[in-house]
RNA sequence: GGGCCUGUAGCUCAGUUGGUUAGAGCAUGCGCUUGAUAAGCGCAGGGUCACUGGUUCGAGCCCAGUCAGGCCCA
């Protein structure tokens, strides 16, 4: 009998599914959005608002989207939605990177001998290509943006933007043409990059070389008569030596050696005659080497200390000696240097500006020629002072270098070196450090300017960004522009006639540097700007010499540049060539979104491109996020043995698009971004909880007239059956549109503490989420909400206000007053999950449509999209105060003192359900006194309880002797009252009864 | 090696200008419910705040160092 009652309850009902089947609901949402074209819909809807530009940093059109690209783009998407959501015209314009290396390696490694025109159609192709499969991947995870019209920096008019702010440059005379050593292959004649590298096994011949000190100003005594021991692996590069580089703070000595056996290694030792000063009459040599290396000199050398060391010091008191080119008319300086190492050689570097890294950044500190006196064939010019040696492959001629050594008797031995040496991957020939002419922008020009941005005018998220960047500033170099390879933007460089090789030796001055033969002009530049932005930049490789010099106005003879733009220029110019060209968008930017490399990477290009263009940063403010790091916190390339799956749609594809939002959304990024499955297994339980708060609540509400729209849901309207409901009607007619409309709730007829309590609760989630949208502290959003429904909605309010939902009828005051705050609720918690939940906000938000219960939007409009809940702003807090919250408080620290009593009887078996108790209750808070016991004890859900003021707080729990109610299954003192209804309580008697009579 | 940053329960995060017994959600364990049911509710356990030293009446918070990790340089 009694399971009959079931029927006359007013149970939940909603068709939203409870499980969420995202993997394979998402993809039906975005096509949905995509025929109504949500996103032109949303800028619409924002006309006239006040305007955000977030500008989007191009990825590189390369591979697919992985874990730390859709963190990038989760972010961002953050940003412009909840912008939007706050009321402001936010635009998303989405861009890609795509000249560069690792396209045109990959493309050359599949197809090789191709031209620099054949290699650049398949490079356009190969990024076209990656481009498309990112933007898919990208739209599928709900980011909103105008991808049919993404920017791409292969663009012609992109381009030709790039050509401009070059054109704007050399005007400002902030570019200069020098010299820098590159890898260069001397089987491909060509420069090479560092990927393009690879390392083969090898045996050189390494030797130890003298260089006679010759004095210099802070030169000790101990030092008259000796020499600096070198060593080094490539005695070619010798007649390149500049310098001697030593550290600083490692201990060297002066040192007696003499000869022990003869060697072969020695031959060079009892040959010379001349070598001069250092030579002791006995046939000893005097050395200055550091101690730590003297054992394995040694060993290597055959030369045995003798005696004590004559004078020991830091390696900083050799600073500024100058010692004698141990085959050369020259004088080398002694430097102090960093790089200087312990592990072999005599703590002495031989340095060559033209052919090392480390030496040319040293030799550029101290202001020496960057000499390289070799040709594109590897071969010795008449530049390196060796006649006799002119044109030969250097590494034919470390045979002859040794000879020379031991002719000049500066050679203090020899050994075969074993060890791995970088090799062209394509000629597969030993790589040489070259010099090659390089273009430069002068950083100094900037540096202060932007410096000044940095500190004063641009907003860093996380505030130690500023740090960050203003250091990477300060000791930035001049920025190489010119890139010797094929896929980028030209460097639109003429020669003028008669200009042999843009590299090559000869056309060189003493001093290393180029004769200026190069034509940098800003009218050329501009001219073929405009050329490019009609036929891309093709031409430059397609029309001859001729052609060009003609379009650009050069006279004929003219010859143009191979190389091409360094592609931080072409991101960096994005601020020109996209924000202040395009008609919805507007330079400067107000936010830059990007993990924290590019802080050195594209913030810092961008910022000294518009510094030289505009004098000003592109950007208001800087937000990055961290790297996306394993569990224990480690890289996750590096950590395990197998390989983890890292690419985004093998996350999508096994928990959803939304679950990937909610993990962006739960992590604080400004720091690294912890990932792992087990992360991902534990957000589909707060998922779930969300998604199951959002179901009961629409199952609640399942009822609820329209009280929104004049126009009612005509599939719907049979069951608006609470049209005749008083109490709706004073709601209705005092609500004003929109939000304010459930500003009534809470006055309702039958409104409860715990009514109030939940809308000030609200409040209180509104405001937070609202301020950490606005800080763009997503996290907070996260953890609020979530706190919000699994602690106040879900075991407490929708716990609670069961009882009258179901057992009441159905238009009772307080259930629909109850019911107008769930809305409210409901309708907020969309609109506030919407930035991140994208997916499964739309869908409670279109089921709540359907349903008649959240706004409908714009009347008369019928298009889903118009009322799709990416169009709202958020709501608004009403200024609810904090009375009930106070209340509910005070109630919450009792429920707990009743909570432990029923735990313990419950244990005790006096009871099972929670139900069938009966509570005595000794409060110390006088919020029991002012709360009606009815409403207590729907409060504290207990069916009879006793209230009782005492000084403190206390709690006894005993078997109530009531009776259970059928329906409401309370055990009350009225059931049994009721003659119709004998297993009925009063409430449910009178439910039951009015319900027979309609 | 240098610059910048991070380290609080198994997981994700709170923790105000130093001030009671370091909080929350999830996870775990034990119960209850079966009218949110591939759900819901209650209770409980779980932390040397990375480590060491210092300043202080008092340190998760301030200082120094160590260890581990990240990004960028070298």
């Amino acid at each position: 009998m009694s399971q009959n009652y079931k029927d006359t309850l007013n149970l939940p009902r909603t068709d939203f599914p409870m499980k969420a089947n995202l993997a394979a609901r998402e993809p039906e949402m975005l096509k949905a959005w995509e025929e109504a074209g949500i996103y032109r819909q949303i800028q619409k809807s924002r006309e006239g608002r006040e305007l955000f530009v977030l500008h989007d940093g191009p990825p590189f059109a390369n591979g697919d989207v992985h874990m730390g690209t859709a963190l990038n783009k989760i972010l961002k998407d953050f940003v412009v939605k909840s912008q939007t959501m706050l009321g402001k015209r936010a635009p998303y314009v989405p861009g890609w990177d795509c000249h560069g290396l690792p396209i045109e390696y990959k493309v050359v490694k599949e197809s090789r001998e191709l031209s620099p025109l054949e290699v650049r159609k398949k490079c356009e192709a190969f990024a076209r290509k990656f481009i498309d499969i990112q933007r898919k991947q990208f739209k599928r995870l709900g980011v909103f943006g105008d991808w049919e019209h993404p920017y791409l920096t292969m663009d012609p008019k992109y381009e030709a933007e790039i050509l401009r702010a070059l054109a704007v440059f050399v005007e400002k005379n902030l570019v200069y043409e020098a010299q820098k050593p590159v890898f260069w292959s001397t089987g491909a004649q060509t420069a090479l990059a560092e990927a393009e590298v690879e390392y083969q096994e090898r045996d050189d011949t390494a030797v130890y070389v003298k260089f006679p000190v010759v004095g210099g100003a802070r030169s000790p005594n101990a030092l008259a008569n000796t020499s600096i021991a070198i060593w080094t692996t490539t005695p070619w590069t010798l007649p390149a030596n500049l310098a001697i580089a030593v550290d600083a703070k490692e201990n060297y000595v002066v040192q007696e050696f003499e000869v022990v056996h003869a060697s072969d290694s020695l031959r060079g030792e009892s040959a010379g005659a001349d070598s001069g000063e250092s030579r002791n009459r006995d046939g000893r040599t005097t050395l200055v080497l550091a101690e730590k290396l003297i054992p394995r000199f040694s060993a290597a050398t055959g030369l045995q200390p003798v005696g004590k060391p004559l004078a020991s010091f830091p390696g900083a008191d050799l600073e500024g000696v100058k010692a004698r080119h141990p085959f050369l008319d020259r004088e080398v300086p002694i430097f102090t240097a960093g790089f200087v190492t312990m592990d072999s050689g005599t703590g002495a570097v031989h340095i060559a500006p033209g052919h090392g890294a480390d030496d040319y950044v040293l030799g550029r500190k101290h202001n020496l020629p960057i000499l390289s006196p070799v040709d594109d064939h590897g071969r010795y010019t008449d530049e390196a002072g060796l006649p006799n040696l002119t044109g030969k492959y250097v590494f034919d001629a470390n045979a002859d270098i040794v000879e020379l050594l031991r002719e000049r008797g500066t050679l203090l031995g020899e050994e075969k070196f074993h060890h791995s040496y970088p090799y062209c991957w394509r000629s597969k020939t030993p790589i040489i450090f070259r010099n090659v002419d390089q273009f430069f922008i002068r950083i100094d020009a900037l540096r202060g300017r932007a410096l000044q941005a940095i500190h004063e005018e641009v907003k860093w998220i996380p505030a130690w960004g500023e740090n960050r960047i203003a250091g990477t500033v300060e000791s930035r170099p001049d920025w190489v522009i010119s890139r010797q390879r094929s896929w980028g933007v030209p460097l639109p460089v003429f020669y003028r006639a008669g200009h042999l090789s843009a590299s090559s030796s000869e056309e060189r001055n003493r001093d290393g540097r180029a004769t200026s033969e190069a034509i940098l002009d800003p009218t050329v530049i501009r001219k073929l700007a405009d050329l490019v932005a009609q036929h891309g930049s093709n031409i430059w490789f397609e029309w001859d010499d001729a052609a060009l010099a003609k379009e650009v106005g050069l006279p004929l003879g003219t010859t143009k540049g191979t190389d091409t733009i360094d592609v931080w220029i072409d991101s960096g110019v994005s601020h020109k060539a996209v924000c202040a060209v395009h008609p919805e968008l507007r330079d400067p930017a107000d936010m830059y979104l990007e993990a924290t490399d590019q802080h050195r990477g594209w913030f810092q290009s961008s910022l000294m491109t518009s510094i030289a263009l505009n004098n000003r940063a592109p950007y208001k403010m800087c937000v990055t996020h961290g790297f996306v790091v394993d569990v224990d916190g480690k890289k996750i390339s590096k950590s395990g043995t197998y390989e983890k799956p890292t690419a985004a749609d093998h996350f999508v594809g096994k928990y959803g698009a939304d679950l990937l939002r909610l993990w962006a959304s739960s992590i604080d990024y400004t720091t690294d971004v912890p990932f792992s499955e087990e992360i991902f297994t534990r957000l589909g339980d707060t998922y779930r909880r969300i998604r199951n708060t959002l179901r009961i609540l629409l199952g609640n509400l399942h009822d609820l007239p329209n009280t929104r729209s004049s126009r009612a849901d005509p599939a719907h309207a049979g069951e608006v059956e609470g049209a005749r409901d008083e109490t709706l009607k004073v709601a209705h007619r005092d609500a004003k549109p929109g939000l304010a409309a459930s500003g009534a709730a809470s006055t309702l007829v039958g409104t409860t503490l715990v009514d109030r309590w939940i809308l000030e609760r609200l409040d209180e989630v509104i405001a937070t989420c609202r301020s950490a949208y606005e800080k763009f502290e997503f996290h907070k959003v996260y953890h609020a909400i979530n706190q919000f429904c699994a602690v106040d909605l879900s075991s407490l309010y929708v716990d609670i206000t069961k009882d009258r939902m179901y057992c009441d009828a159905p238009n009772s005051p307080r259930r629909r007053a109850t019911q107008m705050a769930m809305r409210e609720v409901f309708e907020a918690l969309c609109s506030l999950l919407a930035p991140v939940l994208v997916f499964t906000a739309e869908e409670a938000w279109r089921y709540s449509a359907v349903a008649g219960i959240a706004d409908a939007g714009q009347p008369g409009s019928v298009t889903p999209v118009t009322r799709s809940v990416h169009v709202q702003e958020f709501p608004q807090t009403q200024g609810r105060g904090r009375e009930a919250i106070e209340q509910v408080e005070e109630l919450l620290r009792l429920r707990g003192i009743i909570g432990q009593a029923i735990e313990q009887a419950r244990q005790e078996k006096v009871i099972g359900n929670t139900l069938e108790a009966r509570v005595v209750l000794n409060s110390d808070s006088d919020v029991t006194q002012k709360i009606s016991k009815e409403e207590l004890e729907e409060f504290f859900i207990l069916s009879d309880l006793t209230i009782q003021q005492a000084k403190e707080a206390s709690a006894s729990v005993t078997k109530t002797p009531y009776e259970k109610c059928a329906r409401c299954w309370r055990h009350r003192p009225s059931v049994g009252t009721s003659k119709a209804h004998p297993d009925l309580c009063d409430r449910c008697e009178s439910v039951v009864a009015g319900a027979d009579a309609t």
